[in-house]
DNA sequence: AACGAGGTCAACCGCACCATT
DNA sequence: TAATGGTGCGGTTGACCTCGT
């Protein structure tokens, strides 16, 4: 007898999300925390399934997610990373703070590896391409590449709170102090950061109230009308969020106003306040680590 | 301006793993 | 111990976008 489907997937809903199903999404996640995913579709008036909102929640919606291309640095690591642990995206994806496996699998697929085989790497084995094997004299001059593109660097994640700061070795996850391969000597030791909470920011835990972005007000009636159907449009609207310490509510709001979230919803969509002349850097979270 | 090719990325699919019964 | 359910993971797909012709 072959497994149940993870959901009874008659009349459910496929395809893009909408803004409307990314807030019934995000209110009920903030409500209820990420538990059961299985019953979120039914507790939520969704018609996903289950599987589907929790991709959803944790390759989009999160708001501990960072957007935009990777930079240099986080290549640099994926690269070190995928060296060592492979298409384990998952895993790497825990030494990169706010991105995804999937956002780094793809970011892989379309560009790192197009990347490596121009410097005549071969992206699988990390290793120079089979026509450079036979002729091991160009061998420097593939490290030279890499060196070129990817110098030799420490990698360290800094530690929101200092005096906790814990430096782990990859050893543990029998990566080991890291090298890209045996034939440069990319090297970086992770240092993991850990905040007062106790949680490696690798484990991402439940989002603090403070740390959830719900969409501003400026883009509600264009959003709907350009792409209504689009799967990106709430963030877009998310982009241009204040930093927390700049919400009308402020830091005070504590951990209650997740239970007022559509009328935060609301005063952010109302066209009376004040945050039109908000700017908002997306970077403003990670910033705080920095 | 129109079309096609190639690139990008969100979302889906199916399997694996783990916890619970 | 086996069966079952829930979740996570990696591979793949397909819609949309961009660029070149």
């Amino acid at each position: 007898m072959g497994r149940q489907p993870c959901c009874d997937k008659v009349g459910l809903k496929k395809g893009p999300w909408t803004a409307e199903e990314d807030k019934k999404l995000i209110d009920f996640i903030l409500n209820n925390g990420q538990c059961c995913w299985r019953a979120v579709p039914k507790l939520t008036g969704l018609l996903r399934c289950g599987k589907s909102c929790r991709l959803r929640w944790t390759n989009y919606l999160r708001p501990d997610l960072k957007r935009g291309l990777l930079s240099e640095y986080e290549e640099k690591m994926v690269i070190d990373l995928h060296a060592q642990l492979g298409n384990r995206w998952s895993k790497i994806a825990s030494h990169l703070p706010g991105r995804t496996d999937n956002e780094i699998k793809n970011h892989w697929n379309t560009h790192i590896k197009k990347k490596l085989r121009k410097m005549g790497i071969d992206p699988v084995t990390h290793k120079p391409l089979s026509t450079n094997i036979e002729q091991p004299e160009n061998l420097p001059i593939q490290q030279e590449k890499v060196q070129e593109i990817m110098p030799p660097c420490t990698v360290n994640y800094v530690s929101i709170d200092q005096s906790a700061i814990t430096e782990i070795k990859l050893d543990d996850d029998k990566m080991g102090t890291s090298s890209i391969n045996n034939n440069n000597n990319f090297d970086s030791t992770i240092v993991h950061e850990v905040n007062n909470n106790g949680f490696c920011t690798d484990e991402v835990p439940l989002i603090e109230p403070h740390e959830i972005l719900v969409p501003s007000k400026s883009t509600p009636s264009t959003s709907s009308s350009s792409s209504s159907s689009s799967s990106s449009n709430i963030i877009e609207d998310l982009k241009f969020l204040p930093s927390f310490d700049d919400w009308p509510m402020g830091n005070d709001m504590g951990f209650g106003w997740e239970n007022d979230f559509s009328s935060t919803l609301d005063f952010l969509l109302n066209d009376d306040n004040d945050m039109n002349n908000v700017t908002y850097d997306e970077s403003w979270k990670f910033e705080q680590l920095l």
